[in-house]
DNA sequence: TTTAAACGTTCTAATTTGGAACTTATTAGG
DNA sequence: CCTAATAAGTTCCAAATTAGAACGTTTAAA
């Protein structure tokens, strides 16, 4: 099997992945349930480059994830959707069990 | 940030994705949660290079997810650690996200 | 005593990601 | 009105990750 070939997997764990298992991914979805919803926003916040957020904010759109709601010509506000919000259960184990488990590493020099 | 730096997060879900949030991580955690436990079962359920997957069992071992006994010399079974199968209720929500949200594509021609 | 299986390692090529500069449009200031 | 700063990308090249296949080595099986 092939990562892009997830889609058409008979797991839903794989189907899963194959929207949010993207590098980043779930990051953003995590500042969009802590409210933020613009694209500068979650550069910065995430430091990971426009290239790849753009990439992501749109494949989170054309999988249903966020709603892309303009604000300004030009300018969006990037939303949860229902199915977005579902995810919720995903990030509040991943946070549980990254404060019960990982130990917070010394940053690099 | 940097990828490589999710460890030493603030965030909890950061450095949970620091353990798990590399491509085809939680995949094989499922794999193990459905009672496969050596290389060549891993590499040929997933397709995954055999490459990748040395590298994500080996990181997996070093961050107390999975243990590695061996059973014979030179041959090693992977289990979950009770801190691995504590991952349990995020793989279980990715399961019904993923049935409830996204559907089964077509495989390509 | 060959053969095949298990668990990697090594090599090169392709794909992704990183980093910085560049566009285009929009608002804010003087 | 003119200029500067902000917002949301896009583009280009370099660096890192992943893919794909072959090679080694030990182990058990025929």
């Amino acid at each position: 099997m092939k990562w892009s070939d997830l889609k058409s997997d008979t797991c839903p764990i794989a189907r899963s992945l194959s929207v949010v298992g993207d590098r980043w991914t779930l990051l953003i979805l995590r500042d969009c349930f802590l409210g933020k919803t613009r694209f500068d926003a979650f550069q910065q916040s995430l430091g990971l480059t426009r290239h790849v957020l753009a990439e992501r904010l749109a494949k989170l759109v054309e999988a249903g994830v966020l709603d892309k709601e303009p604000y300004a010509k030009g300018r969006y506000d990037y939303r949860l959707t229902a199915q977005g919000k579902a995810l919720a259960p995903v990030l509040s184990h991943l946070f549980d069990w990254g404060q019960a488990h990982v130990a917070r590493e010394a940053a690099a020099a």
